[in-house]
DNA sequence: CACTATGCCTGAGTACTTCG
DNA sequence: CGAAGTACTCAGGCATAGTG
């Protein structure tokens, strides 16, 4: 799932979970942890800034594409954070160091940072974590526990593929279009936070297909399968709704509020039947017991039926029981 | 020990300015 | 004139501290 999507927002952890569990027949939350956990999923930021999953052997040329703009784009922060060059490239080195053969939690590395007297506090930590993940240097590597561990990209992703310059532009496009096509000039610099200009070149080399709907080009890899019925409870932070800049094919402006309340960045859990977004929906989890509350948009927004079947399907990812469903 | 409260951190969006 | 860059906002999540 994560090589067909290319990437996948991860953010929220559990949501992203469940944003791969929701597009497999029968995934298991226990399964996509080890896909994390054997570092076939792995974890970094290699766009927009923000987490996500990418497959094992992409990992190191994505980040390679796509971060460098972002780290520029830090470079305010970091004066603000009062983090100077020769401060970034003490850390690196002490990255490098402390995590050769081995694997280090946040905490630990943290300690490392402090240690070699570089302060750590309101952020600065965590700005440095980044920009090595950024660098092409660390990456996520499995859980310890409850703890994010990090790793050396090159020894978590070893034999991780190469590919440079306009290759890696003609990848990254057709990877997009495969799997979040038909989709815009604008999509797709969205999502990947390539300039307009950089995205349009990499569909030009891509030698993708198009289709001109109300004034706009969608551009598409493969022919989409035929559209099915279907009532899904997708996860928040969704690549559904995070993979495109224009989300009003399906959903309105009123009904987009409700996913992302103010505005404030923060994607709820959506309820997407027939492809529009209906209403969003939130779970509870338990050791012992799953409970699901859906609000819909407007009434008959889903049949009852399909949307106990999908919260179902839910449970069964979790390997829990469902203990209570109500829909409002 | 389980639950709740607190406060900081966060990324996407928006509006605005600057750039080419 | 569209693209790129900047400043600011906001509610959920998380770590931590506090409470029953």
């Amino acid at each position: 799932v994560v090589r067909w999507l290319g990437a996948v927002q991860a953010l929220d952890f559990g949501q992203a979970l469940w944003a791969v569990g929701s597009r497999m027949s029968a995934g298991t939350m226990e399964l996509v942890e080890k896909a994390i956990a054997d570092g076939e999923i792995l974890r970094s930021w290699p766009m927009r800034g923000t987490i996500h999953f990418l497959p094992r052997e992409d990992a190191r040329w994505m980040v390679r594409l796509l971060a460098p703009r972002i780290l520029t784009k830090m470079g305010r922060r970091q004066r603000e954070l009062g983090l100077t060059p020769d401060i970034l490239e003490r850390a690196m080195t002490l990255f490098r160091e402390s995590l050769t053969g081995t694997r280090l939690t946040r905490a630990a590395l943290l300690e490392v940072l402090e240690a070699a007297q570089i302060d750590t506090s309101s952020g600065r930590g965590y700005h440095l974590l980044t920009a090595a993940a950024q660098s092409a240097l660390i990456c996520l590597g499995p859980l310890e526990g409850k703890q994010q561990t990090f790793a050396l990209l090159d020894e978590w992703a070893p034999g991780a593929r190469v590919l440079d310059g306009n290759a890696a532009l003609i990848e990254i496009a057709r990877r997009y279009f495969t799997s979040h096509g038909p989709a815009t000039a604008h999509d797709f610099a969205h999502w990947t936070a390539l300039t307009v200009t950089e995205a349009k070149r990499a569909i030009d080399m891509a030698e993708l297909r198009s289709v001109n709907v109300e004034g706009k080009t969608y551009w598409y890899a493969e022919l989409a399968q035929p559209p099915v019925e279907s009532t899904l409870l997708l996860a928040g932070f969704d690549e559904y709704f995070l993979g495109y800049k224009d989300r009003s094919p399906i959903v309105s402006a009123t009904d987009a509020e409700k996913v992302v309340p103010g505005k404030n960045g923060v994607f709820r859990p959506t309820v997407v039947a027939n492809g529009q977004v209906v209403g969003t929906w939130q779970r509870t989890i338990t050791t012992k017991k799953v409970t699901i509350a859906i609000a819909p948009f407007f009434a008959h927004a889903a049949r009852k039926a399909d949307l106990e079947s999908a919260a179902n399907r839910y449970a069964e990812f979790v390997g829990l029981p469902l203990a209570k469903l109500t829909i409002e």
